[in-house]
DNA sequence: GAGTGGTCTAGACCACAGA
DNA sequence: CTGTGGTCTAGACCACTCT
């Protein structure tokens, strides 16, 4: 009996998951079947089977068909790193978001642009530099092209009232993207707009969205090491 | 009929994500009932169901009891990061993975130490810095403390065949794991091990991890910036 | 062929929201 | 009160793995 507050598919889970965190049962070992499961606990295979099917979503364990469920190797701790609205984040921390716009301007696209874009050299791009403060300390810089097919209207926002990843959101739904993160130093004219030395580290994302059968925008964003970091956490 | 390859479940989710990528529903919107669903595809509840149900762990859709479902406001863009064991990473390319070890040793843990890994100053734990070559070329400096309490043996790997990584995984099994990363400039040893300059910007990863009342590890790992990179990508 | 998971159904009871 | 989602059952058929 116990009390069951939980749902009968969570206490499942929840019973699987303390025998893989305490180590009783390691990764490559098998859990038990649905059916031994069903038994168990006394509930119906639905219901084993989502407890299972979830946490094989979380990593937990693998499954495979004809074969049974076992112990995932944990070697690829994996966490979700989010990637958010700069205005969002800093209006959160209960601070207040200013925007410094540097350049917004139609212009030729260029080989490398058109390329990531998918569009030809000549063709027009929308092309926005701006510096995103914190409280009036500068934490971002952000370089982004965008594909006009894709937000018509992007030139035509006030960036002090909305980030352009907002209007971005807004106006071209997104249904991929894809980022990397380096090290890297700043340009002199990064350095300029964030007031840092040039000879100070920055974390550089490079970010390019698509937006159904348009590339919507790549966008170079410059963090000063000393101001910012990226951070998350995993739990089993 | 048409090609129903896929099963019904994945077709009412595909229907549904074409809805709201398309923009055809804009966040806030309603998304049609679970009996309305039924109905359309001609499935059980438990069909539609699932697929609402995975919608929402996904973040696309909002559900609530009494009241419907409901477009997510798409703000939080997030994704997977994965850490993973450097020594896995590097075979996985095809290359050969290599380490020279700086340092393995017991010590006393000192203050800061100590009281990440929620010991006493004058306990000890075992400390190990050590350098990871892909092909012989340095990409990664790892300073490590572990505490003995979550892996008493160690000292005795023989890291030139095991990684500290996936000792810890197979000997603490890990219940919970937070990081961050930022940008720096390395320090002369980790210059001098990674053969870098000292101006040359490096990403920085501290990496914290937890096995059941322990914290078994805190590493700060160092990758030069012109030879590494995190990235990442997601789907709606 | 026996055992496993992948999917699906046609019901059911409940908790909750909103008129 | 009606409509909504949250959970659960006792079956079922299938595809797959392993021996």
């Amino acid at each position: 009996m116990a009390k069951s507050a939980l749902p009968a598919y969570e206490q499942v889970k929840a019973w699987t998951r303390r025998h893989i965190a305490s180590g009783k049962w390691k990764p490559g070992d098998t859990v038990p079947s649905e059916a031994a499961l069903m038994q168990q606990f006394g509930v119906s295979r639905m219901t084993v089977n989502r407890a299972l099917r979830e946490l094989a979503n979380e990593g937990l364990v693998t499954r495979v068909q004809g074969s049974g469920t076992r112990v995932a190797q944990l070697h690829r701790i994996s966490s979700r790193l989010s990637i958010r609205d700069i205005h969002e984040e800093v209006v959160e921390r209960g601070h207040e978001h200013t925007t410094r716009v540097l350049r917004a301007a139609s212009e030729p696209a260029g080989e490398e642009v058109a390329q990531s874009l998918g569009l030809k050299a000549s063709d027009a791009v929308f092309h926005t530099v701006m510096v995103h403060m914190e409280n009036g300390v500068p934490i971002q810089y952000e370089d982004r092209y965008v594909n006009p097919a894709a937000a018509p209207a992007y030139l035509a926002t006030d960036f002090t009232q909305t980030s352009p990843t907002l209007h971005l959101l807004q106006h071209a739904p997104l249904t991929e993207a894809s980022y990397s993160i380096e090290a890297c130093l700043p340009t002199a004219q990064e350095a300029r707009a964030l007031a840092i030395k040039r000879t100070e580290p920055c974390l550089a994302m490079m970010r390019r969205t698509v937006s159904g059968a348009h590339v919507a925008s790549i966008a170079r964003l410059v963090y000063p090491g000393t101001r910012y970091s990226f951070a998350g956490q995993f739990q089993a």
